[in-house]
DNA sequence: CTGTTAGCGCGTTCAT
DNA sequence: ATGAACGCGCTAACAG
């Protein structure tokens, strides 16, 4: 019904004893622009303030040809990674003063067109994509033809500049100079390849271990096929089998004739189901066994043991995702299309990770 | 840079031979209007289909005064049952033809103000409230303010109407009667009363017990305090010693000395950790104890043991939602604001209980 | 520094 | 059954 008339820039205008284009002005002043006196320019800001003035969305975006508004998508925001990501995202939003909308397109199924429906199309300036996606190549080839800017953002081996993405191999390399700094030369993977990155975790410790001379028996190797998503999480598989299995994994690692001394876990959620499972049969972690996790998810600090991690920088993914971005909109011209934002992970050594003797 | 332009329905009209106004009616012919030739109109449907045209928002959104869009927000879609939920908001619309939009807050802090931001207030026709919000009671104020249509979808005791839920009772006595005509009279609670439901489902079963005579000691009652979110996934908690309760505290409800011959668990996620968790001690559900869930999660059919519970229609609640929401929409003065739409759980009988002595 | 004017693309009178 | 003309609220171009 909404019968109380909204509050136009006319009334604004009237209110304040100047035209529409100096209220448009006061309102769409860049940093730049001192064009307006200081005099007017409160008189209308008090008349804006005073009558409730709300800009129409639909009339601003008809004539400016722009909403101002970003839509960042994800397929499933389940999982602490994705979770966190998704926070750090809207953080930094507001912390530029950027409208964001976080939208779940959940489908498995539904086509790219659909995705990036004509609405979406036009509602927002840019998108941010976030992790990895169903029809990701289908929806950036719309996006391109559409002509709308946008940015992958930890969209896995495949995903196409601009880009914003962590060195996964360092993050290996990082963890496992750890490990064999300690001493471990026994080391076993545990996490699914399917998952956004963690295949380039997995190709980085082959070869890693391979280029240490490190044995690595195909018993070590929990890779877990194609699990649904959600990794972290241990929901929302659609197997029975998958429920739990990093506590799982971790227990049959350990009842191995030569268990591992240490246990790269791909994912915190893996980390810490592994744990809890070891500890369930008595297995004490770092003593019996060392753990260390990946992506440096809040929680692995309070954990017991706090759990030896990488840490992914979400805040600067976050940041950089987001400037990008604002690039590709302000300036499409000058701005490189073919930027690939690559980040540093950094470990963090807590107490889940010991000498494999001690 | 969109350098194509796109086309309009001026476009359109010229193509077809005919004026704007023809093409507009025949875009936005409601189904009693006939006034259209057929000739005219498939000379219209030709042009519009050969040359792609698509309707701009903005312009149709300034003029008709709606969007034809209505935004489903939630505040983190974690957890099996939200995810289940939104997928079937999103099939439901899909089927009815009605544009939709997922949209998570992750926002604990944020205000209500800020979540149904001029933007979105603007953008969307109604709103669905699914689950629990953090600021629940100010958007509904804000909602009702901007005279914005909305309906709760599963939004707990304290949801306003109009609102879709299902009854927490009836699903809480379908469960005990189950357990108790298998001939069970220790049955333990597990679940965390301030999640969405579980507070209904508590009461239910304390009042149920009592009107029995069966007694309660407290020992039975996992009650698990505040946990942060996304109940049932055994994630995204925000202390560790929330990490896997489900597992944790089955195994000590079957050490006490006297334990439970039945364990009701409040989310079907919990059933499933305490029958993984029991596993692991080598104490076999239902043999030595029953085990019932509760939402009706998919999964459940395909756990081992597959799962007895009490099943959510959340197909149905998703079709009443966006039904109600339509109606408030579309004939605002006849549409009861207080309506109140209950559905039946119904119980699902699998292979988790079995009767206390065999 | 500020006002006037002309559309953005569409749905909708009022004509015919 | 169809067309011409107007205006939704706003910003940009051009005056002054």
């Amino acid at each position: 019904m909404t019968d109380k008339k909204r509050v136009r820039i006319a009334d604004i205008a009237e209110a304040a004893g100047v035209s529409t284009a100096t209220v448009s002005r006061v309102i769409n002043e860049k940093d730049g622009d001192i064009r307006i006196s200081d005099e007017t320019r409160n008189r209308v800001l008090e008349a804006i303030d005073r009558l409730g003035y709300e800009r129409n969305l639909f009339s601003f975006a008809l004539r400016a040809e722009k909403t101002g508004i970003i839509g960042a998508v994800n397929r499933n925001p389940s999982g602490l990674f994705m979770s966190n990501l998704a926070h750090e995202i809207l953080r930094e939003a507001h912390e530029r003063d950027v409208e964001i909308l976080m939208a779940a397109t959940y489908s498995e199924e539904t086509s790219a067109k659909a995705q990036i429906s004509m609405l979406q199309g036009q509602l927002f300036d840019g998108f941010l994509l976030l992790g990895d996606m169903p029809n990701y190549h289908k929806m950036i080839e719309q996006l391109r033809k559409l002509d709308k800017p946008y940015v992958s953002v930890f969209g896995g081996t495949s995903a196409l500049p601009p880009l914003v993405h962590v060195d996964e191999r360092k993050g290996m390399k990082l963890a496992l100079d750890h490990l064999t700094e300690l001493g471990h030369h026994k080391i076993a993977f545990m996490g699914s390849p399917s998952w956004v990155g963690i295949g380039e975790r997995l190709e980085a410790f082959e070869k890693y271990l391979h280029r240490k001379g490190i044995p690595l028996p195909s018993s070590y190797m929990c890779t877990m096929g194609d699990l649904a998503y959600a990794p972290e999480s241990g929901q929302s598989f659609t197997k029975p089998s998958e429920h739990l299995l990093g506590a799982k994994h971790a227990q049959e690692l350990m009842q191995l004739p030569d268990p591992p001394t240490a246990i790269f876990c791909a994912t915190d959620g893996f980390a810490m189901q592994a744990i809890y499972g070891l500890s369930m049969l008595g297995i004490s972690v770092p003593h019996d066994v060392s753990v260390v996790g990946y992506d440096g998810v809040p929680m692995t600090a309070y954990y017991n043991p706090p759990v030896t991690t990488v840490q992914t920088p979400i805040d600067q993914i976050a940041a950089e995702a987001i400037r990008l971005l604002l690039e590709l909109i302000d300036s499409p011209d000058t701005a490189n299309m073919n930027n690939r934002v690559i980040l540093e992970p950094k470990l963090i050594v807590r107490k889940s990770t010991a000498r494999p003797d001690c």
